[in-house]
DNA sequence: AACACGGGGCA
DNA sequence: TGCCCAGTGTT
């Protein structure tokens, strides 16, 4: 499956069509390195303001490294999947310290980066270095897709080597950067998950998929996600000043990131143990659903006001005028937000 | 090979 | 609601 055709139509697609992201406005492989992680199962809408944020405050490696972890997940603070963060902070200071401060300058050494898998690896090394490496993303798992009518699922083995041959095969002789801009730009702007718009498509002419009415069905995807429910109860213990909080530091969803004294249960059924609330008074019980990729959460806060805030050896006690210094899950910020920022107490 | 890991947008 | 998004690390 090789279209010699392919490559120079995206590539000029894509100068007509190209939106203009500011990572495509350098090869500093730091600030590419930023983008690439930002934008792992992250749409470019939503990654832009993160980035811009992220190289204003570190707008070079040693900057990054020299940052307190915590800093770093509140700027990544509602992006999602926090494990990037930490391993972006984690690389950071292991190139600073034991590659003596030098990007590794090729796919082999980036591919070794904790963060860094095949996808990075080869966007890294083709848009700083030029190097010869397709970039496999969902966009182009899509694209090749529908073009060549591949019908293997894209997240079995058998199915990703023959894509990996199949984008491979497909790369110009020169150009690479910006073909593998191309093909991913093409992806989220043209060939859309849904309702593409085929007929102005400038590979409509030998599209398999379009010829033979079958883009609604590619690419094939095996695997089904399953929702666990999971019961939590945040004990919101704050008298005027004062606050409760507590780090996650257990290897489960938000991890590092900060919270109200969790009580998670098995059912809807909580109650607060009498000795963590005594003397407090319920102000206010709200219920809310969050809904994650793998996981449906039944939220409740507790929120009790109490006259003095005693020492505790579980729970940090910090002021509430500072919790906006804590990087706290997108729920506990939405919170925070409407009940501890206004004057409620 | 299967699973865990967030949050937002869209049909 | 279910699926997808510039995927990776762990088990």
């Amino acid at each position: 499956m090789i279209d010699e055709n392919f490559s120079l139509v995206l590539i000029k697609w894509y100068n007509l069509n190209k939106r203009n992201l500011p990572w495509r406005n350098t090869i500093d492989p730091y600030k590419i390195w930023i983008s690439e992680i930002i934008l792992q199962q992250t749409r470019v809408e939503q990654g832009l303001p993160y980035y811009n944020k992220f190289i204003l405050n570190f707008p070079n490696i040693i900057k990054l490294s020299q940052a307190k972890e915590d800093k770093v997940l509140k700027l990544w603070q509602g992006l999602g999947y926090y494990s990037r963060a930490r391993n972006l902070h984690f690389t950071s200071k292991y190139i600073t310290e034991k590659l003596n401060g030098e990007f590794p300058k090729n796919y082999d050494g980036l591919i070794k980066l904790k963060g860094v898998g095949k996808y990075t690896a080869s966007a890294i090394s083709s848009f700083a270095y030029n190097e010869k490496k397709a970039v496999l993303d969902g966009n182009v798992f899509r694209v090749l897709s529908r073009y060549f009518g591949v019908f293997d699922p894209i997240d079995s083995t058998l199915g990703l080597k023959l894509f990996e041959e199949i984008s491979f095969k497909n790369l110009p002789i020169k150009n690479i950067a910006t073909y593998n801009q191309s093909i991913m730009e093409f992806g989220a702007l043209q060939c859309k998950p849904a309702s593409p718009n085929c007929e102005l498509c400038p590979l409509n002419f030998n599209c398999w998929a379009f010829l033979n009415n079958k883009i609604s069905s590619l690419p094939v995807k095996n695997k089904k996600i399953i929702k666990k429910e999971r019961f939590f109860n945040f004990i919101v213990l704050a008298n005027e000043k004062f606050v409760f909080i507590e780090k996650r530091i257990k290897n489960d969803i938000w991890k590092n990131l900060y919270q109200f004294p969790l009580f998670e249960d098995s059912d809807l059924n909580f109650k607060p143990a009498k000795d963590l609330v005594k003397n407090g008074v319920l102000l206010k019980k709200t219920k809310i659903k969050h809904i994650l990729t793998h996981q449906r959460l039944n939220v409740v806060f507790w929120h009790y006001n109490v006259n003095k805030l005693e020492k505790n050896k579980k729970y940090k006690t910090i002021e509430i005028k500072k919790i906006d210094q804590y990087p706290v899950p997108k729920i506990v910020e939405n919170y925070i937000a409407e009940n501890l920022r206004i004057d409620l107490i």
